[in-house]
DNA sequence: GTATCTGCAAATCCTTTGCAAGTCA
DNA sequence: TGACTTGCAAAGGATTTGCAGATAC
């Protein structure tokens, strides 16, 4: 083992593997992003920051975002709410299915999309980024109603 | 036939039978919005129309979208531009595909996602709204670069 | 020591809204 | 006439940015 921080496959040894500096603010935006069980936003990681670090101001979590995105660590989806959510690329990937009339959102594996993503390679050439896709309509509830 | 008004299959002739104000605004947002070769943003309706009309203001093609949204005469897309882009519901469904690398985004005929509607529906009960859905990824060229 | 990060405040960008005046039917 | 529409100006909410001071390494 190389250094006695977090390990590798964290998201904090990641970015202290590439040199960033680990400052207090990037790791506990870091901590929320990993403790989160869905999608979160800027505004809930915020939250959570400063409520144990009351001087963080929220555009040092949104470069944050910005830097992992960049690297690749996390995952930008628009679930349509006016805001965008993140989560770590190496979590798993999964859809989501939004229904329009309750807002209600579940998930869908990614396997049922995979057929799809290859006739786009196949047919078009196209390399399709299918993590965390947002598929809008009505869910079973609403539209029984 | 009815009215001496435009023909009743066009946006004009919609409004004009549901007992909304014709007034020479809307008349030429709707021009805009059927005369656009491609999915067209309230930005442009609104360049199109002032060129004509200077006095008109942007809130009303704003207004005008929201009307239209609700009778089901457009359909919103969001193509990832941070702004909205709109289109006459009856011209016709397709899919894009945007890539994030050039930017460039390519149509994808309806017919590609059936697979993907039928067992969205069959599977989860479902009822996808796949109108003018934007697929992420990157196309042949930049992946080939 | 110094390049990187941060907090702060202000600015952006798209879109919405309150209100009083204007206008279509 | 009178309800529906509009222009105007200001507000809204999410995100970004310039800058000067703070800090990780």
């Amino acid at each position: 083992m190389s250094h006695n921080h977090t390990h590798a496959d964290s998201l904090t040894g990641k970015l202290d593997e590439l040199g960033y500096r680990m400052t207090p603010q990037r790791m506990m935006v870091l901590s929320a992003i990993e403790k989160s069980k869905h999608h979160i936003s800027a505004e809930e990681i915020y939250s959570q920051v400063v409520a144990k670090y009351p001087h963080v101001n929220i555009s040092t979590i949104y470069r944050t975002m910005e830097l992992l995105k960049g690297l690749g660590l996390v995952t930008e989806t628009d679930l349509g709410e006016g805001r965008v959510r993140y989560h770590p690329s190496g979590k798993g990937h999964h859809h989501h299915l939004v229904c329009q009339e309750c807002g209600e959102t579940a998930d869908l594996d990614e396997s049922a999309l995979s057929a799809l993503k290859e006739s786009l390679l196949h047919d078009y050439g196209f390399s399709a980024d299918l993590r965390h896709l947002a598929i809008f309509g009505r869910c079973a509830k609403c539209k029984g109603k």
